[in-house]
DNA sequence: CTTGCAGAAACAGGTACCTGCATCTTACAG
DNA sequence: CTGTAAGATGCAGGTACCTGTTTCTGCAAG
């Protein structure tokens, strides 16, 4: 720890810590994500099980993998979720099991009627819910979709042998 | 509500799923915030006790409390970021210890220096890397701070004896 | 055929959040 | 003083993610 610049900056004030964009998407995620773990756990859902109901819902025949990615979330978390509703009965494989195998999923009976109840109760969180004047929520959405697009960066993670 | 409107509903597309905003909302949450531990991870620090870091700093005195509330979290959640750093010696108590007690906490030395390391770590993220076009970043914090501002909604249990 | 590599899935273990509850302080009313 | 309520901290236990690793498939080159 040498006393170099760093040290010798000032203390960030508040406002400071307003201005990091990526922090401030950090706080909002966690409110809003648990807006919808309260909404949904009258329905034994957790937001990534709703994930994976609705995208399964829209694109049936997606595979564990696909889900991460469309979850923003690991591979091993998609199984753990999967796993879940299969025993519940809400999807099923439709492709063969076990290691390599790439296994695509389709909603039960029970999986479309649970996304017919599960899907108001997220999309019904509008503009308004969050604090939002009417129309900002579509400018929300459209910047936020524009980070959803941009490539991964690969986290960099030092800076020793650039 | 047995079958209703609900199941006679089409499933679902994923454009449609594209515009539910809370649902965006929390994936570039989980996006972000990978990103953030994993540019923090070097220096032995989670998203929240940068959190802790970088508020402590700001605002020396805050308590647990006031801290869950700035960071979005449960106040247990706070503790357990608490205890980790002061068995660190980031932070210190300058209020009594004990059930009940407000306990206000200030940043050591190291807290300091570390927050002098880190600050730039999660600042550097700026709108390129998150994919956003200059000027775009200024007004994604700006409305994402109108959702923090917003009073918390009591997440609405049941509409039953409404 | 064999070799090599990327991708998908499964398994094991860790952890950073969470809920629920208990305890204590503080403020206010009587 | 007593009683009530709200807020803050502490403790116990649960869980939904995570990292690390292994196993298998699929494709391409030799």
């Amino acid at each position: 720890m040498p006393d170099s610049a760093f040290d010798r900056r000032p203390a960030p004030s508040e406002g400071d810590i307003d201005d990091i964009l990526v922090w401030t998407v950090i706080r909002v995620g966690r409110r809003v994500e648990r807006m919808v773990t309260d909404r949904l756990a009258g329905h034994g859902l957790t937001p990534v099980q709703f994930g994976v109901l609705a995208y399964l819902g829209a694109r049936p025949g997606m595979n564990q993998s696909e889900l991460a990615r469309a979850l923003q979330i690991r591979p091993q978390s998609a199984r753990d979720a999967v796993t879940a509703m299969i025993d519940r009965g809400l999807l099923h494989r439709t492709g063969p099991e076990g290691r390599g195998r790439r296994s695509g999923m389709q909603l039960t009976d029970a999986g479309h009627a649970l996304l017919g109840l599960a899907w108001p109760v997220v999309a019904g969180i509008d503009a308004q819910a969050v604090g939002l004047a009417p129309g900002d929520d579509v400018t929300l959405n459209r910047l936020l979709h524009t980070v959803l697009d941009a490539p991964a960066q690969p986290s960099r993670p030092a800076p020793t042998a650039g």
